[in-house]
RNA sequence: GCCGGAUUAGCUCAGCUGGUAGAGCAACUGAUUUGUAAUCAGUAGGUCGGGGGUUCGAUUCCCUCAUCCGGCACCA
């Protein structure tokens, strides 16, 4: 006999060799229904292994986070067999569960189409139904190897050859399809279920290396039931509608076209919120005495040279000729803030000096790159450099993050990505100041309560850097805010103050942005609010409408007043008929709309009505103008009135 | 840059196997003066992304280039 120990404490005793699915069966059989794999102390076990001595044991359920994974995982599996089974010529190499579902690399000659998916997505359907069994077994490496050899699967047979020494070989077996997998699996095919799908046919790069040969990856989603995939499929088509490049034109943000690759034709309304963004950090960076400068565009090669960036940034900079000149548009204004920094002798009492920039740069990223507003070739930087001391690192990483979580969250933003990225393998500088300089970054960020994860060796090649991510509707991660600690380039540069010693030393330097690039942040800050903005941000707060001619006079005298006060707002006296008007006026998202008619000319009120709101509320001009104002506060500004 | 898909009216899209194009909305004109998410009628609008080829004939087939979309690689 063996003893099993349950999450809940409990000890029993079962038959030594018992199953995980026996076992759970002698709980309920709702359980065992819902069974996928087991927990064998911190493994994750087959429903349908023996187990042979005393362990901890827990029953993973089919819609939890890790039978979500196993269902995905074994849905690749199937996936494979299906693939296997109608074009036996394709090599299968890894297909591991993902966020939502799954994916498959696999290499074929010839690319999949679209029909094929479906057509491989019916045969996987049939595999369910036929319910075959899942079976796991321990092979000997050369064997395996030999055996995938000979199946024609060489990249398989290479991943086993790759594995460690004294890791242990495990095949599962479905039908006549074998794979190479860890586990764990369900006991038979059927045990899937049909709530799959698969959803599109990608390229992937054997190994994530882009030189080697180019893989077709597919797609797909699976859930516990058809309920759930069905829920999945709306969640997507309702992200795809908060698409920043739909709304863009939808709400008349902005365009990009041919003529202009990777660059933005900023319109009325996405100029007005473009400013009231920059504006809004503006006001936020001043009050932490960051000083603003504008530095050129364009300048020589010379300084991206000592710089460094000819070199490791070249193929990516615009290079303009100029008579006897090679000049280069800015990719980025730090070497720009360190010749401000070298104007005239700075004394460790200027320290620290923070310069900002709405930096103009341009970047000739990779074709394939380009995305709508979040990946560019023409951007503005939230851009700013501080100059100091190494003892003030610690203090102005934390100012820093502070700044940022503060803006980010007066923005509506609450989920937050926050990475570490510590020392690359290639790097600048000596181990002790790398030492020195994540210790007083990591410091920093502690000190300001910000929960980070690690990213190790993913730092510049000259300091350590926190990345602050947003995701987009589609759930895409985006840098946006960075933090970035530098010993190198004001060495380059010759950046240098003089201490109370009276000698000159060198300043440390801290590379920062809060948005990251406007361009960017927008796009997030349009897909996170649908296009719905808070008042202050909306292009145009409110529009004036009439039912009838007989409202213009009043409608104009309405127009006036709030514009007066302060207020973005616009007229709409056509004529036509009220819900013509609301629909179109709603469906541009303008965060309310002043109705006027004949009644409201009589009373002097305002029949109110909110963006997503059903009912209209009759109120004074003034309490309009009132209420209005104060709801438009920007965030920043709304506590000092309190 | 790599793999796959797409590109038809201002917008959203239809157009099977080759016979030079359609709808809805928008625009314009007229009628309608309307009480909270689409009033009616009429008019006009297209080198079917660019270039080349096959063909008696190409929006349709082939090649090529460009751009966009989804991934991969890249993102100092």
């Amino acid at each position: 006999m063996i003893t099993v120990r349950f999450p809940d404490g409990l000890n029993r005793e079962f038959p030594k060799g018992i199953t995980g699915w026996e076992i759970a069966k002698t709980l309920s059989t709702s359980l065992a229904k819902e069974a996928v794999a087991v927990r064998i102390e911190n493994e994750l076990w087959d429903l349908t292994r023996p187990i042979e001595k005393d362990v901890a044991f827990e029953v993973i359920k089919r819609p939890s986070e890790i039978g979500l994974d196993v269902l995905r995982h074994d849905a690749a599996h199937v996936f494979a067999e299906a693939v296997k089974e109608l074009y036996p010529e394709t090599q299968i190499t890894i297909g591991p569960s993902i966020q939502d579902g799954f994916y498959y690399d696999v290499f074929r000659e010839e690319s999949f189409t679209p029909e094929d998916l479906k057509r491989i997505e019916e045969r996987m359907h049939e595999i369910v139904n036929r319910d075959e069994p899942v079976t796991r077994e321990v092979w000997d490496r050369t064997k395996a190897i030999d055996f995938f050899k000979s199946q024609g699967e060489l990249f398989k047979a290479e991943i086993i050859a790759d594995l460690p020494e004294e890791s242990e070989i495990t095949l599962y077996r479905q039908g006549n399809f074998v794979d190479l997998c860890r586990g764990p699996h369900l006991p038979s095919t059927g045990k899937l279920g049909h709530a799959f799908k698969l959803m599109k046919i990608a390229g992937a790069y054997w190994r994530g290396d882009h030189n080697n040969p180019m893989l077709q990856r597919i797609y797909g989603t699976a859930w516990s039931n058809e309920k759930d995939l069905q829920t999945y499929l709306t969640r997507l088509e309702e992200a795809e509608k908060r698409d920043h490049r739909k709304l863009g034109k939808e709400m008349n943000l902005f365009h990009m076209q041919e003529e202009a690759v990777g660059s933005v034709f900023w319109h009325p309304k996405g100029w007005t919120l473009y400013r009231l963004l920059e504006n809004y950090i503006r006001e936020k960076i001043s009050a932490e005495d960051y000083l603003e400068v504008k530095t050129p565009q364009l300048l020589d090669s010379s300084l991206w040279e000592a710089s460094g960036h000819w070199d490791k940034f070249g193929e990516n900079m615009f290079i303009v000729k100029d008579e006897d000149k090679t000049l280069a548009l800015k990719p980025m204004s730090c070497p720009c803030h360190i010749q401000i920094f070298r104007q005239g002798l700075k004394s460790y009492r200027d320290l620290p000096l923070r310069l900002a920039e709405f930096g103009a740069c341009m970047r000739n990223e990779p074709s394939g790159a380009l995305q709508g507003l979040t990946r560019v070739r023409s951007m503005v930087q939230d851009d700013g450099h501080i100059f100091c001391r190494e003892d003030q690192i610690k203090e102005e990483t934390r100012k820093f993050c502070l700044l940022l979580l503060n803006v980010y969250r007066e923005l509506g933003f609450e989920e937050i990505i926050v990475k570490f990225s510590d020392r690359p393998p290639v790097r600048a500088g000596e181990d002790e100041v790398w030492d020195k300089a994540e210790a007083q970054l990591e410091a920093g960020a502690r000190a300001s309560g910000l929960s980070y994860t690690l990213n190790p060796g993913e730092g510049a090649f000259y300091g350590p850097k926190l990345e602050f991510i947003l995701k987009d509707a589609i759930g895409r991660d985006w840098q946006c805010g960075t933090l970035q600690l530098d010993f190198v380039l004001p060495e380059r540069l010759d950046a240098s103050y003089i201490g109370e010693d009276g000698k000159k030393h060198r300043p440390a330097m801290l590379h920062r942005a809060i948005f990251g690039s406007l361009e960017r942040f927008i796009a997030i800050f349009i897909e996170h609010y649908a296009g719905k903005f808070p008042l202050w941000a909306a292009p145009v707060q409110a529009i004036v409408t009439t039912i009838t001619q007989e409202g213009d006079a009043y409608a104009e005298k309405v127009f006036e007043k709030l514009q007066a006060a302060g207020l973005r707002v616009e007229k709409d006296l056509r004529n036509e008929k009220i819900n013509y008007k609301i629909r179109e006026l709603s469906l541009q998202k303008i965060p309310y709309i002043l109705v006027v008619g004949k009644r409201e000319a009589e009373d002097g009120t305002i029949a109110l009505r909110k963006l997503g709101g059903e009912a209209q509320e009759i109120l004074a001009l003034q309490d309009v103008i009132d209420k209005l104002e104060s709801e438009a506060i920007p965030p920043h500004k709304r506590k000092l009135m309190e």
